[in-house]
RNA sequence: GGAGGAUUCGCAUAGCGGCCGAGUGCGCACGCUUGGAAAGCGUGUAUAGGGCAACCUAUCGAGGGUUCAAAUCCCUCAUCCUCCGCCA
């Protein structure tokens, strides 16, 4: 949710942000005159409000006629600060409403476009030559042993899979290597629930234009979490968080549900794209005035991962109509996938800044008050998408995988064998 | 799932339908005192909204109701605690 005085008095940057994402602009205007007949009621409403504290004040001292003049003054009093509250009431949920359509105010940085005009900021590494052919995960999991697609449909359906052995362990190795490093970077670990309450859910933003991708357990009106994202920020909800403390850092494990409504047909084979997995994620309260700088900061942890895989990839600067509602800026890290010769995404970062925060009443605390804070979550370790490059990348021509030196303490081996 | 109890200002607690936005203690901040500290004394100590100054309004778990007036009475819900049942 962006900041309604913000708008009330930046109408035309709120526009142009919403030009850039190739979202609605009337909205805006929509929010102006809302917001203006909001305000009036609100006066309407607190003035009689008033006069009705100050008659209730003299009932209590009156007698006799005196007295039942000023109750019957107080009758018709009260059903008229009723009807000033509700429609105050009306007034203010349909503000929100309209408000709470605007996406995030871009970045000025951000790349303008659609989802293909997105900026490459760096390439790392160079894509591996093979002199024989390579094969993909799925094949490479088999033969090790590793991934077991077939049995994970049998049992939860399409988009589901087994790790199993070296696959499994390299799960272990992925997270235990990830949160090792997080710590060193001061971020606390954290298992958090993923079945979780409407107002967490809705909070975070993903009820909104993301709501399609989300598993609802309607018996119980809760949600399996697409990412630990949505704990990890609703966590401090309705709190003040003290100015000097910040960054907060958390490094959520977790996994993560997604319906993958409106991708059939994309990445049906292997586990590039399913329904559940298991994933660590950054996540930072911070200053609002520090945002960017912890935005860079995040990245760079993420870049360190790569670059501990030894994996060839590439960063983006994510184009405006694709940032998603809450993000006023994001990169993702694409990890380069020699048989499907592309970068395809393994990571990725997103600057909230107080758009976030704002909806779940987040704030921290200075010398000139309360101020809504800023959220940055990122990507460590998504594990399947790792997984795949990591074993895509690595493969000798027997399909035995090389194992990163980063992870060989973790595993206690240099190679996953064939089974 | 059944029975009971609780939910008040950072924490702990007080609170008769009007004098309660709310007392007390602790904590915290500032000042006095001191060679310095502790103790002691004094002052202050929520958030949001509207005018954007004085001021006004809202908020005592959430939502509804009764009343001229609700922290205080009634109803619904949520959370926590205790006991019982069930499962681990």
């Amino acid at each position: 949710m962006i900041d309604l005085k913000f708008l009330r008095e930046n109408p035309d940057v709120v526009r142009a942000s919403q030009k850039g994402r190739g979202e609605d602009i009337s909205i805006v205007d929509k929010v102006l005159v809302s917001d203006e007949a909001r305000r009036l009621a609100i006066t309407e409403f607190e003035a009689l409000r008033a006069e009705q504290n100050t008659l209730s004040k003299a009932v209590a001292g009156a007698k006799g006629e005196e007295k039942s003049a000023l109750l019957e003054r107080g009758k018709t009093l009260a059903t008229k600060v009723k009807q000033a509250d509700n429609t105050r009431a009306e007034l203010e949920a349909a503000t929100k409403e309209l408000i709470m359509q605007l996406s995030n105010i871009l970045d000025p940085s951000a790349p303008i476009g659609k989802e293909e005009d997105f900026v490459v900021i760096e390439h790392v590494g160079t894509p591996r030559v093979f002199d024989f052919e390579a094969k993909d995960h799925i094949e490479l999991g088999k033969l090790l042993g590793a991934i077991d697609t077939e049995r994970g449909a049998k049992v939860a359906g399409s988009r589901s899979y087994f790790l199993t052995g070296a696959g499994a362990m390299l799960e272990f190795a992925l997270i235990n290597y990830a949160i090792t490093s997080a710590i060193k970077a001061g971020f606390i670990p954290v298992i958090p629930p993923v079945l979780v309450n409407p107002s967490a859910m809705e909070g975070t933003g993903f009820l909104g234009q993301a709501s399609e991708n989300v598993y609802h357990l309607e018996r119980d009106d809760l949600y399996l979490v697409g990412t630990s994202e949505v704990s990890l920020a609703a966590f401090h909800m309705d709190e003040i968080l003290p100015v000097e403390k910040l960054p907060i850092r958390y490094a959520g494990y977790s996994s993560c549900f997604r319906r993958e409504a409106g991708t059939y047909g994309k990445d049906t084979r292997g586990i590039i794209r399913v329904h559940q997995f298991d994933k660590v994620e950054m996540f930072s309260f911070c200053h609002p005035d520090q945002a960017q700088e912890e935005h860079r900061r995040l990245l760079q942890w993420e870049k360190q991962i790569l670059d501990a895989m030894e994996l060839p990839y590439r960063v983006i600067d994510v184009a405006s109509g694709d940032l998603g509602s809450s993000a006023n800026r994001k990169f993702d890290i694409e990890a380069w996938i020699p048989t499907q010769k592309a970068y395809r995404e393994v990571t990725s970062t997103s600057n909230c800044a107080e758009f976030q925060a704002r909806r779940l009443n987040i704030r921290y605390k200075d010398e000139s008050g309360a101020k809504t804070v800023a959220t940055l979550n990122g990507t460590l370790v998504a594990i399947p998408r790792m997984i795949v490059a990591i074993l895509e990348n690595h493969q000798n021509p027997d399909g035995t995988v090389n194992i990163p030196k980063a992870l060989q303490a973790f595993l206690g081996a240099q190679r996953f064998e064939l089974v």
